[in-house]
DNA sequence: GACGCCGATTGAAAGGTTTCATTCATCGCC
DNA sequence: GGCGATGAATGAAACCTTTCAATCGGCGTC
């Protein structure tokens, strides 16, 4: 039971196929009447229009695709978000694929995008300078870079200030009167962790504070475990060379910590003040509303499609990288 | 600049066009001399295969599709992992689109993947009932509801037994020496909704105790600000009539309720115990870890993903509505 | 030396849609 | 009543791949 082709429904309606192909596009073009003939033909028969044929024959494709590095981050399903708004805006859909960190899933999702020809892809990579994003766009796809960046001007990205993201979260704790802090986060290799850890460390420095009262406890990745584990090895500590506040890298991570604090009887903010970083939905509503540097995540999904469609669409484009400014929202957690 | 076809491949390598398939497709066909002189022309001229053209050919997509209910729920995130897993193991991709929880979307989203023929189409939909359901799998694509069921055996579907879910939860907090306890979730359109509660009265009638202590709080939607709005009503309540104990009818209400709890003072097991429903990440690295009843997400997922490609596969398949069971997971929240 | 066989290669057809230059029919107007 | 103009409908060509029956060339065998 093959499904209906234009022909048979032309042949249904007594039509060409040329005028069925009017109706789906042209609707104005077409008669009433006929029209009307033909879009019963249509639904007597369950005509579904076959997108591998539209697609092959006018060469262009109505969706834009997001590579998404973790989909069990809310942080990313967020940025998805901000896309849907701008793909919808232009009358097309977003698919996604996961790569849950993955490099393999990740190359086949960009090659099953390219081959499916769609306008472009969005993606978060696990390597941003992986020579498989030159190879996808090179190879005729355009490729945007989300929430990651190349350093050469290679490719459109978007991203976030993460130094200034970290000279945020100390500058309002050394206004909190901290003298003793520590940054948690890991793994070092992510240029992000880094980057927040320098601007971390240049606010610091510019509080006038000495290099080795900003002690860096390396977590081996960005989740609740490691938050835990972290306080457990702050708990450890001397309470002289404890420190009084801790900046985490994200929000899993200081929510980890916060959980480590409450179940150890360490008063939150009073004994430990503890900043994250992503303001995801779950911060807000901690059992200690977490302070957090909040990333605006609709506008990076926004701006990332824009920049894709403007990149597929536009014939003089110049790659662009964005980048957002971060913002400091206060909460409980720093009293 | 139109990317490189196979016609163009065949003719710098100096074969028939034919050769070029057969190197894509039964490269042991091919004498191994010029498969490499195909491969090299293809490397040459940056060929892509294109996929629209090959699918209008055979007729076949490598690709199941999800249609999810709200992305930013981690329980549907994990369910979509275990789809992965089981369209990996075929050999197939997963494609995500987010409906949002608005109908529209979902009806889009619906028809964007039967136009492109994807194999199957896996769902979560606004409402179960809606004919959209019937009639995308009437235009011929398979189509299985997560999470979700038809009551009639119309549909494969996935889900797991809320009733019995509900039952777990107030036998745990009968167990617990609890003997006013409160339901709290919404809407009550929600089927799921309304089986976890006739499980939690059936289990309460079956411990003797009489229905009016077991009070219902109704909240507009299942996020944390619904559960902390809870947490304020039963502040409110007079000490003799304050449930000690509340079974939420998801761990996002049940987060919120905790954070109120907590923010007001209220300790937590010792003056209000807490159950949660899904048992999502955040659960156990909350404040207080969350009791809470755990769906097998992975499970579900994976079980759904085979269902589909069962229909889609085999002749004759007939419709299966596969029940998990739910399990309960008992921490710090319940004491 | 002819024959048959086998693996390797070929090339035309098919798949469903859109496009566009043509054709057809109708109508108003001189 | 004939003419041009206008609007509607037509149908062949093109998009790129896969398939399959047919051809080719080389080899071993009788």
């Amino acid at each position: 039971m093959r499904s209906a082709s234009v022909k048979d429904v032309a042949a249904r309606a007594g039509v060409s196929l040329g005028t069925v192909s009017n109706v789906l596009n042209r609707p104005d073009r077409v008669s009433s009447s006929t029209r009307e003939r033909v879009e019963a033909a249509m639904g007597e028969l369950g005509f579904v229009r076959n997108e591998s044929a539209r697609q092959l024959r006018t060469g262009t494709s109505q969706t834009l695709a997001y590579v998404v590095l973790d989909a069990s981050n809310p942080f990313f399903t967020d940025v998805a978000r901000g896309m849907e708004g701008a793909a919808e805006a232009h009358g097309l859909s977003l698919v996604l694929c996961n790569s849950g960190q993955r490099p393999d899933r990740e190359a086949a999702h960009l090659a099953l995008f390219a081959q499916q020809r769609v306008q472009g892809i969005l993606v978060t990579p696990v390597d941003p300078t992986s020579p498989l994003l030159d190879r996808t766009r090179t190879l005729g796809t355009p490729v945007v870079i989300v929430d990651r960046t190349r350093h050469d001007a290679s490719f459109c990205s978007v991203s976030v200030d993460d130094e200034l993201g970290g000279r945020l979260a100390v500058e309002h704790l050394v206004d909190r009167g901290h003298r003793r802090i520590a940054f948690i986060g890991g793994p070092m290799e992510i240029g992000q962790i880094t980057d927040r850890l320098r601007g971390a460390r240049a606010a610091w420095a510019d509080a006038g504070r000495p290099a080795e009262d900003l002690v860096v406890l390396v977590t081996d990745w960005l989740d609740v475990a490691g938050g835990r584990e972290a306080g457990a090895r702050l708990a450890g500590m001397s309470s002289a060379k404890r420190p009084t506040a801790a900046f985490c890298a994200n929000d899993l991570i200081a929510l980890g910590l916060l959980q480590h604090a409450i179940s150890s009887g360490t008063s939150v903010p009073e004994q430990l003040a503890i900043v994250g970083y992503d303001d995801i939905e779950f911060a807000a509503a901690a059992a200690v509303p977490l302070s957090s540097v909040r990333q605006p995540r609709h506008e990076l999904g926004r701006a990332a499609a824009d920049l894709l469609l403007d990149e597929a669409g536009n014939p003089d484009h110049e790659h662009r990288q964005v980048q957002f400014t971060p913002e400091l929202v206060a909460r409980r957690s720093t009293g």
